[in-house]
RNA sequence: GGUGGGUUGGCCGAGAGGCGAGGCAACGGACUGCAAAUCCGUCUACACGGGUUCAAAUCCCGUACCCACCUCCA
């Protein structure tokens, strides 16, 4: 079985063949970091970050590279707006991202190179295109560097368009462009910006355009020819397109596969159109624990809008309690010592696995995530402990794939107060639930159900088992 | 104008010629003092109009509507 993906630049799904066997490098574009995170920001890296964790899981070496993009046109006029050095905004906006990532249990990248610490390295890749002939100073004196897309046959291959069809842009400045459709590889220093958004150059000071910043890094930390380049749909044009014209017309290889995430949005429009902060991901986050959040993002096919509702997430929650439910009480049930293997090829593997390898078909694969969850629930009230034990190791081995195992320590907090906490609890309710018992024997069904009343008034769920009653904290352990 | 994607049941969300993913909700049953949890069962579908085929949600043609991108965007 091969792992197959969808490839933006063949529109169509393709045998995974890495350039060196048993090794891949990603690059994935990461964000510009001029606002806080929303739930549409954080997509993309669950999305990559699945991709990951499943060629890890099929014994790949992955180098994975996700960038900030730290200078921009709209990181200055937002900075200037809020009267603070640009540098500080940056720096904030990129705190706040790692919790967002962290919080959603997105494994850090291998490196997450800034555009600001690579200006050399993107000098060097201008020097070079111009002195192949695709890039030239503009004729204007304004110190810009463009690429010049008649210089490059192939220019529009990624997203299949032909230069003619390309509307100009309405806004488009034609300063010393010869095309309109030239984009800037260098912007010049202009006076109204700030000294320190310019760095020297052979053109003088000023700044990088946006898109050969990955162009430069992607080369740098993956080589010049590399497996895999991800990002949101709405990167293929202008930003892939240009990332990979530049590139190849350096003399790279660049990217043998393009793959693009798709949006969600809320009432049918994008994220950043939608005004008020309910998406940030910390708002979010006070509604449903970071991995209901996640499972939300991952039962849905990364290709696949998404049309973001509290209703659907709250949905997606109380699913991912019914598998979490499980492993609970089948934790509870196998033998202290049990300690989960790593999986094989047996069932319910191998359709995961099947589901996986097709475009990570994560949908397919948290429905057979479902079926293992009913069969193991039957083997429990069955008392079958080498099914269950198998069942329980293979849950723990799809779940550690989609970045979901509830055991995992990442979801846990940082303290160790919750174990304290949780003890004192348990000899609370354990006192509350011995009179519950006392009643129940002496068929006193009124005292029994106050007390039970009482216990889930403190948001305390009492569940009576064929073992004898257990309690859980409402809406998870969070 | 160009390019790409979509429309599936009460809701979410897969599938891509036959054998009805899965979850949530609802209903019935088992279990329970009652619940909860769990299991078993049931129900509601493929935007519209044609066509191809023994067989179409799936392929083809057309129509409608929606979304994204065309140099700020995850």
């Amino acid at each position: 079985m091969n792992l197959r993906l969808y490839d933006t630049a063949a529109g169509d799904v393709r045998d995974f063949v890495p350039l060196e066997d048993g090794k891949v490098g990603i690059y994935v574009c990461g964000l510009t970091v001029q606002s806080e995170p929303h739930v549409g920001h954080v997509r993309s890296a669950v999305n990559f970050d699945v991709l990951r964790r499943w060629l890890l899981a099929r014994d790949y070496d992955v180098t994975f590279i996700r960038n900030i993009t730290d200078i921009d046109d709209k990181i200055l006029a937002k900075s200037a707006e809020q009267g603070r050095p640009w540098y500080n905004l940056t720096y904030d906006m990129k705190r706040l991202l790692d919790k967002a990532y962290a919080d959603l249990n997105v494994l850090p990248p291998t490196y997450e190179p800034a555009a600001t610490g690579h200006v050399p390295e993107m000098l060097e890749l201008i020097d070079l295109l111009v002195e192949r002939g695709h890039a030239y100073a503009a004729e204007d004196g304004s110190g810009d560097v463009y690429f010049d897309v008649r210089s490059w046959p192939a220019y529009g291959e990624l997203t299949h368009q032909s230069i003619d069809d390309m509307e100009p842009a309405e806004d488009a400045d034609p300063r010393g462009k010869r095309d309109p459709r030239d984009f800037a590889l260098w912007k010049g220093h202009k006076p109204t910006e700030p000294t320190t958004a310019s760095w020297p150059s052979p053109w003088g000071r000023g700044r990088p355009g946006w898109h050969i910043e990955c162009s430069a890094m992607a080369s740098k930390y993956l080589g010049g020819a590399f497996d895999i380049h991800g990002g949101g749909v709405d990167l293929r044009f202008p930003h892939h397109e240009n990332e990979q014209a530049q590139s190849r017309a350096a003399g790279f290889g660049f990217a043998s596969y393009w793959l693009h995430n798709a949006w969600i949005t809320t009432s049918g429009e994008k994220m950043s159109k939608s005004l008020g902060n309910s998406l940030l991901v910390p708002e979010v986050l006070k509604q449903v624990r970071g991995i209901e959040l996640r499972y939300y993002m991952v039962a849905a096919h990364y290709r696949s809008h998404v049309e973001f509702s509290f209703e659907a997430l709250q949905d997606a929650a109380a699913a991912f309690r019914r598998i979490e439910g499980f492993l609970e009480r089948a934790r509870t049930a196998l033998p202290a010592e049990f300690h989960v293997g790593t999986s094989s090829g047996e069932e319910p593997w191998l359709s995961f696995a099947a589901a996986m390898d097709d475009d990570l078909g994560t949908p397919a694969a948290v429905a057979v995530i479902h079926d293992a969850v009913r069969l193991g629930n039957k083997q429990l009230t069955e008392k079958d402990e080498d099914g269950l034990k198998s069942t329980y190791a293979h849950l723990h081995a799809m779940l550690d794939v989609l970045g979901l195992n509830p055991f995992d320590a990442v979801w846990s907090g940082a303290s160790g107060d919750d174990t304290k906490l949780t003890n004192a609890i348990d000899v609370l309710v354990a006192g509350l639930l011995e009179q519950r018992n006392e009643a129940r024997a002496a068929k006193d069904w009124a005292t029994a159900d106050a007390i039970r009343d009482r216990i889930k008034a403190a948001g305390i769920e009492v569940e009576d088992t064929p073992d004898g009653p257990r309690w859980t904290i409402d809406g998870g352990s969070n």
